[in-house]
DNA sequence: GATGATACCTTGTATCGCCAGGTATTATAC
DNA sequence: GTATAATACCTGGCGATACAAGGTATCATC
């Protein structure tokens, strides 16, 4: 398995919930939408978006209702719950705070939000 | 299991790698760096590094000596192969053009300073 | 009528973080 | 003396999940 699949694991869940929240309703769109606002970086297989979506929605994170295409095809549109939206919060929190950290041991500057202490980490080394 | 685990398993590898680089040489004392040098944030429980430790080895990526504390206590010392100092620069750039494409579909800029005006967008929604 | 795009789904496999347990030594209480 | 904690390593089994590979079905285009 590549490194990319690994790093997906975590971030799989807030992009999905934030992008159903930002109007992108049904599997095949949400997929597109991923792969388009990540500039192509991100890349949901099939195996893995409809599962995940079945998983949020068992968890009462997303409600799912049947619809249809224009054209006529079925689709499954999803919405946040409020739970979902508790959800997405939180986990936005939380990559931030991951993200930060990590980036701390990697060495990478840029960080989220007003940083005081980076100046004095950086002297102790 | 926790969003953290699932995080933790892109983060890892890149970050095992960097404080191995940076000289922590053996198991206890890298669990101690991430823990210190994230603020706390990554706990990387023995379960979870040493196995990691072991895969690292096995794919030449890190190369094993024993040695010996002060006190007298056994050490595995750990250190970089060149193919392991490959691999730490090419998992940190795949992080930071993961955590990138990550952060566009959050909303959270990858910002350089203290500026952080999220609120003016936040609004739009 | 073949191909491709749209749109959904599932099974099986491999991986890996963590829990819970183990072993052993040394230092610090009490 | 003997708990207790800290240091320092290890492993087996469990649960979760990304992905490959397969499937079904409709519609547009050539």
């Amino acid at each position: 398995m590549s490194v990319q699949s690994d790093l997906l694991r975590g971030a799989l869940e807030p992009v999905i919930l934030e992008v159903i929240a930002r109007g992108k309703t049904y599997g095949y769109e949400i997929a597109q939408a991923i792969a388009a606002e990540s500039g192509g970086t991100l890349l949901t297989q099939e195996g893995t978006l409809y599962p995940a979506l079945h998983r949020l929605e068992k968890r009462k994170l997303l409600k799912a209702r049947w619809g249809e295409s224009p054209e006529g095809r079925r689709r499954k549109h999803y919405q946040l719950t409020a739970a979902g939206r508790k959800q997405r919060d939180a986990l936005r929190e939380e990559w931030e705070e991951f993200t930060t950290a990590v980036n701390r041991i990697l060495g990478l500057a840029h960080m989220f939000g007003p940083n005081k202490d980076q100046a004095a980490w950086e002297g102790t080394t």
